[in-house]
Parts: structure tokens; sequence; C-alpha cells
RNA sequence: AGCGGAGUAGCCGAGUGGUAAGGCACGUGUCUUGGGCACACGGGAUCGGGAGUUCGAUUCUCCCCUCCGCUACCA
């Protein structure tokens, strides 16, 4: 297997990121310009597969998908208090409009809930109408100072779910079912392990009154928000009036829940899996699962050579790549930069020998099988692909997790790590949900990730920095 | 946004007060094809933008813009 960066790149593990996303001229998934992202083609197919996994689960619960407009009117966002000033900062605001200055600004949304939660009052009267599972696949702004490609840039492609409940505890298991369902695809589609788990008070959604989120660890040790799920209590309702009549004729306001990915996955799925040869993409979201590259020496084998292809090809589901102009090792070389799981190579003698060259891109080993028994093996072997890269990744994170009982041991931990791999790792402690601890991280540029929603640890212990009592280890490391 | 660094062809990159080397990529041809073929020829640059100094500025000065690193902010 090809040398993770994780060690094969050390400190150059940005410059490494940018390479694989850029691939030098060719410019594969994506380029930047001015903080927003121009996402390729390669790059896109693999949001749109994305898309169609979570899509689908969100379909299979309930939720229909609606859209609501770029541009909030800027009293909408300022109605709930935390959530103003939350995003105050990163606001992206039109003021004018048709060469006049505008009488009320919009700002472009940088999420959707006050909006939505306008539309909510006009549209829920009764516990009948509740409860409302909405979901938009939009694009938002959000005018960040430091972009880096899909994993913060000024827009961004995401998807939100904006649901309304009658009570807490099913807005509450609304908000665990949709972090499930993220963690189920990070898991099983993007094979991308993480922790579920909650975020402090301090780093929680502004406006909400939990967030829920799943953490992932790239190759370097770094952490990586990957999702996230809000319980937003009736915070917006209040604001925006949502009430509805019970059945027992009491009036009363909403419970709402937000959920959101991004594009960022994209940049944690090319974090988790890609080696210094390029991009590794896990066959669930590869869009060319396999590609058949021909080779033939004289005029009398590519005719031969090119029939046996297509035949094949079109048998397994693979791409031929008949191009004439390059090199079979330039198409080798071209595929495995972008990330097709496998390359079947095939030739004047693999005709004589009725046989095929089977290569596989994560551990870049040639196997060479039968013509007649490719069909049966190409599903197995990725499968067994997918099956790998999340073993792989589950077994790094579980050796980049460590114990610590108090905070000198976090920082050196988190120091010695980043001296010698300019990564981190996952630092389990025991920290009190409570800003001072939050900000005493901050000094060594860590932050509480989470609080792991199932302890697989040893239970309750002692705050290391405030020495009060807490139930379990929480997650501290260095992120994205 | 603060501090530091940098902008020369699609990309990388040398260099100069007298309009610019080399490599990659691109085009054509020959040759090749089981891991980025080789060779030959060829096209492509208002040297980030503006102003100033100068006979002459890509080079020096000033302003602006953009990009990169650290700080900061976040899906």
């Amino acid at each position: 297997m090809a040398e993770s960066p994780i060690t094969a790149r050390g400190k150059d593990f940005a410059a490494w990121y940018q390479d694989v996303v850029l691939q030098g001229d060719m410019a594969e998934p994506a380029e930047i310009v001015k903080g927003c992202m121009v996402i390729k083609a390669n790059g896109y197919a693999v949001w749109e597969l994305l898309q169609r996994e979570l899509d689908d689960r969100f379909k299979a619960t309930d939720h229909q998908n609606v859209y609501f407009p770029l541009l909030i009117p800027q009293s909408f966002m300022q109605k709930e208090a935390e959530h103003v000033e939350g995003f105050a900062p990163e606001l992206a605001v039109v003021t004018v409009a048709g060469g006049k200055q505008l009488e009320e600004p919009y700002v472009i949304r940088p999420t959707s809930e006050t909006i939505i939660g306008h539309f909510f009052s006009k549209w829920i009267q009764s516990y009948r109408d509740l409860p409302m599972l909405l979901n938009q696949w939009a694009n938002i702004v959000r005018w960040e100072l430091r972009t880096r490609m899909f994993l913060r840039t000024t827009e961004f492609l995401w998807q939100e779910g904006h649901t309304a409940h009658s009570t807490h505890e099913e807005a509450l298991e609304e908000v665990l079912r949709m972090l499930d369902v993220y963690a189920d695809v990070a898991e099983n589609v993007m094979a991308m392990p993480v922790i579920k788990g909650m975020k402090t008070k301090s780093e929680k959604f502004a406006g909400a009154l939990r967030t829920y989120a799943i953490e992932a660890m790239m190759q370097n040790g770094l952490a990586l928000q990957s999702g996230t799920s809000h319980d937003l209590g009736q915070n917006f309702g209040k604001a925006f009036n949502v009430q509805f009549q019970s059945s027992a004729g009491q009036l009363d306001y909403v419970w709402q829940t937000s959920w959101g990915v991004s594009t960022r996955l994209i940049g944690g799925l090319i974090m988790s899996h890609s080696d210094d040869k390029g991009l590794v993409l896990p066959p669930k979201l590869a869009p060319k699962k396999a590609v058949l590259v021909p080779i033939y020496r004289k005029d009398e084998e590519k005719g031969p050579v090119l029939e046996a292809a297509h035949r094949i090809a079109k048998e397994v589901g693979a791409k031929v790549d008949d191009r004439e102009g390059p090199t079979p090792g330039a198409k080798f070389f071209h595929w495995e930069r972008r990330g097709v799981p496998v390359v079947l190579e095939l030739g004047p003698r693999d005709l004589a020998s009725g046989t095929i060259v089977l290569k596989r891109r994560h551990t870049g080993l040639k196997e060479v099988c039968g013509q007649d028994a490719l069909a049966a093996k190409l599903p197995e072997v990725l499968s067994q692909m997918q099956q790998d890269l999340y073993t792989t990744a589950k077994e790094r994170l579980k050796t980049n997790t460590v114990l610590a009982d108090s905070i000198g041991d976090v920082e050196d931990i988190l120091r010695q790590v980043t001296a010698e791999k300019g990564g981190g790792q996952f630092v389990m402690a025991h920290v009190k949900d409570d800003p001072v601890c939050d900000a005493r991280m901050k000094a060594f540029k860590a932050t509480v990730r989470c609080i792991p929603l199932v302890d697989e640890y040893d239970g309750p212990g002692k705050c290391i920095i405030t020495g009060e009592p807490v139930d379990r280890r929480v997650v501290i490391a260095k992120s994205y």
C-alpha cells in the first residue's frame, strides 16, 4: 500500500492536500477563485453520488425537498438575538440593487433558519401540521477570512434540513436520527469513521440549545467536523412566532431542528483516503468504478484487443480508455490520479491466455484473472476495497487516539505529535462542558471536538481543569 | 482584518534600466505502446493594475489589487 501522507508528507500535509485537489495543472476536482470554489467534473460527480446517498435516506425518513430564496431580508436575520450575533461577522449583505441603494438590505443566506422560521409561522397552525420535515439542497455564503478548498470556502454547497415538532422529545429524536444518518453515510458510503457527539456550549450553533456533530480524523490526525444536527428548542419558534394549537386546544411554540452537511465532506473524503499518487475514492463514491486500458503494439493486434476490450468492459460495466494519443502508461497514470478504484489492463498476452490484469487503486497490487471470472470478481473486489478503506481509516483513528489524565499531558501529547508529524491526535480526557475549559484548550490550539454520545472508555471522572465530576471523557484535538 | 512573504505564458520558474532563459503542458510529424515514450519542428507573455522617475521601466519609487504563511473565524 502506498505510504500514508501522515508519515510520507509530515508537515507538508496541507501542500499534499492542495496537490491532490488541484492535481497540478490538471485541476481535477476543483479550483478556487477569490475564496469561492469551482468544482470540476470529477469533484462534482463525487458530490452527486454523495447527494443521492443522503437524499435517499432523507426521503426514507419522510423528509420533503423544498427551496427557499438565496436573499434574505436583513430584518429576518435579526429576529433571533444569538443567531444574529453569531453570524454577523461572516455575512455578505446586498445593499445596492438596480443601481439604487436598497431601503432594506438583503443578506445572502449563511443558513436558512430565519427565512424558514418565517414560513413555518405561516404554514403551521395546528398540531395536525406537525411534524413538518423539510430539506433543501442549496448554496450558501459565509465570509470566511481564510479559505481552503472544500473545507472552508466563501460559497459552498450543502443540504440543510429544517423540521418543526410539537414536543421537545420528538425534536430531539429527529436530531439524533439525522445524526445517525450522517454517521451511516460517512462510515458506510465514504468509508470515513466518525465519532458522534455533542458540541460544548461554547461551540454550539448560534441560536441552538444544543449542537450534535460527527467528527472524523484525517490522515494527519487533525479533526474535521463533518456534519451537524441542531436542537433549536423553541428559540426560533418564539423569534418567528411559530405557534400551533395542540389537540387539547392550547397554543404552544414549535420545537425545531436543523441539520446539515456540505461539500466539506469531499475534503474529508480526500484527506481520509488519498495518497501521494492522487485521489483514492471508495468504490461507492467513484464516478467510474473501473477503467479498461487496452494495450497493443502492432496494427494487427489493435483490432482484436479493442474488440475484446469493449466486449469485456460492457460485460462488467467498465469504461474503455480507447484514446488514440496517450500511451498505456500515460493512461494508467491518468486514472490512478483520479482515484478510479480498479484499472484493468488487456493486451495481446491476455488475449492469448484468456486473462486480464486487474489493478487495485488503494494497494497498487496487480492480479491476473480469467476474463470469464471478471464479471463475478469485480463487484467482490470493489466491495472488499470499500471495506479495506474503512478498516484502514478506523485503525488509524484507533491508534491515534490516546488517553490523558491531566491538562499538562493533553498539551504535551498534542505538542509532541504536532512537532513530529505536523498533525495531531485525538486525546480523550475528562473535561467539563464549561467555557473556562474551552478557553484553556485554546492556549494550545486545540478544542473539545465533542462529548461522545457513547462512552467507549472508563466512565465518570474528575475534570482535569476544574476538578468537578464529569460523566465521561471528551475528544480533544486540533482541527481544520 | 493584523504581521510577514510573493505576483513573469495554461502551470512551474530564471533574469535584466534597452520588451525575457529553461522545464511541464499544448500543436504538427516520425517513432512508440504491459507504468508518465523518445526525437524533430512549432504556436503562445500588453512581465498583476495604475501613477511617478527616466531618452527608455518587467526591473527603481508610490498607491491599489490578488495570492501564500502565521494569528483569527468556521460546515
